[in-house]
DNA sequence: CGACATTTTGACGCTGGTCAATATTGGTGG
DNA sequence: CCACCAATATTGACCAGCGTCAAAATGTCG
């Protein structure tokens, strides 16, 4: 939860918003000037709701959050777990109300981006809205990714495959990602891969028994991430068209290449 | 596949641009001097590939694409089908190389926005980033709708949906949308939608022998709409939670709102 | 310690994937 | 114009993965 090198000030500048995002600052820019104010968000409240009409972005310092949509029939969607560096509020600018929900899952902090200062900041800082734009496709192909697993994974790939997502992306923010503790339930994990709470109860126990991972409720042990981005895609054949023999080769050369494969090499 | 409105000059201005999108110009803007060339593309060809470096974004003028990424074993996911209107190109703002291929369906041609101009344009023409944003921010909006249904919905009453919701996108363009001639393959639909070519095909009998289209080959006739959209989630029970008896009950007065439902209450 | 939420495990059935065969279309050349 | 072929589409039979229903186990909070 620790946000690496970004100092605890109430002010972001276009700098951090920048560092956080991990994009490259925009070239020629006194943005200086321009400071973003902080927001704290307690768990179990919401930063945005459905249908409320856009006021602003966000952008994660630290703490997890989710996405959602309710459909007409009441049950929800999980849409992403945005954490540290992560967009919130993106699908909310082509249109005039936010369509989908953002509750905290733990304890979270925001830089608010005003939705009504956007259009003063191409002035200000030019090519501010670039680096926007370059945020919110990463979000899209993320989102792309996630229903090329959706479509064509069995449910016990898709859990590994989402496990292996979630460490990466806290070794992206500089912590271990050997262990760690989910901040979602079982339920959010199951609507956001398109599975049911059992399905996903039933897939960790597998990945339990095969020794790739160590469950304990919240808490997982990664032992075997190549095995956990290796599980195959519907039944009975070995992991993939490729590798003869075995389950990948313990210690192949590639390492967290394979999420990063289906999103296209990261800038 | 007529134009509506757009002469069929060789280059576009901003305002083209934005009337193709369906979205407003930006506010004080002088920018009549910049113009976009144009690209023709024939059936069958592609526009860019994965992997290629960035060059270039698109904008459909006529004619339909299929946009696809092929994963390491060779199969070929289908993400989107680009139509008049539609931005290409946009889930490679965020990274050095395209993470997508796209093929025309049709013939096709296209508005180029060069990369290397997005810079300058900042400059040049304020805030027309902020529409390339909110351009890229529905795209993202329609991709989380597509993996809400793919993840809730049965097979039938995907394709009822996205027969429904290619009616719309038709009716968008000031075409007819009762009938439609479809410009990919069953066995692309399956892929857009998470299915095999054979559930999709009897997905399609049996929306035919139900009387809410009628199917010949690639024509299709929407006789129901309303019905394509009511489509039970998983099995059993009726329609929806409301809607006591019957079937939505014909000729309610909702007419295309429910994939705008999902999608938010366009701007 | 008791009420409730979350997770796990089991049994069963249906949807949809898989394999296989046939039908229809479109394109090409004789 | 028709024979021939490849590509596409449809239909059928089979069965397994996962959703559904149900209950127990474990954890959380007042």
């Amino acid at each position: 939860m620790k946000t690496t090198a970004i100092p605890a000030t109430v002010q972001s500048s276009v700098a951090d918003i920048c560092r956080l995002l991990r994009l490259p600052e925009p070239a020629g820019a006194r943005c200086a000037r321009v400071a973003f104010t902080h927001r704290a968000v307690k768990s179990g409240n919401r930063l945005c709701s459905q249908g409320a009409p856009l006021e602003a972005l966000y952008i994660v310092r630290s703490g997890f959050l989710k996405t959602f949509i309710d459909d007409d029939a009441g049950n929800e969607t999980v849409m992403e777990f945005p954490a540290a560096g992560d967009l919130v509020g993106a699908d909310s600018l082509g249109y005039q109300v936010h369509p989908s929900n953002a509750v905290a899952l733990t304890d979270v902090t925001v830089v608010v981006i005003p939705y009504q200062s956007l259009a003063k900041l191409s002035r200000l800082c030019e090519s501010f809205d670039l680096v926007l734009c370059r945020a919110i496709s990463r979000a899209l192909v993320e989102e792309q990714a996630l229903r090329t697993i959706a479509g064509s994974l069995s449910a016990e790939a898709r859990v590994g495959r989402f496990l292996a997502r979630f460490a990466q992306r806290l070794r992206e923010r500089g912590e271990d990602g050997s262990h760690l503790r989910l901040p979602m339930k079982r339920q959010d994990i199951g609507s956001y891969l398109g599975l049911t709470v059992e399905t996903v109860s039933r897939a960790l126990s597998a990945l339990h028994d095969a020794g790739h991972v160590a469950v304990s409720l919240r808490d997982i042990a990664i032992r075997d991430e190549e095995a956990l981005l290796a599980l195959p895609k519907r039944a009975g054949g070995a992991s993939d068209c490729e590798t003869p023999a075995g389950r990948t080769g313990r210690g192949a050369p590639r390492r967290n290449l394979t999420w990063s494969d289906m999103l296209g090499a990261a800038a």
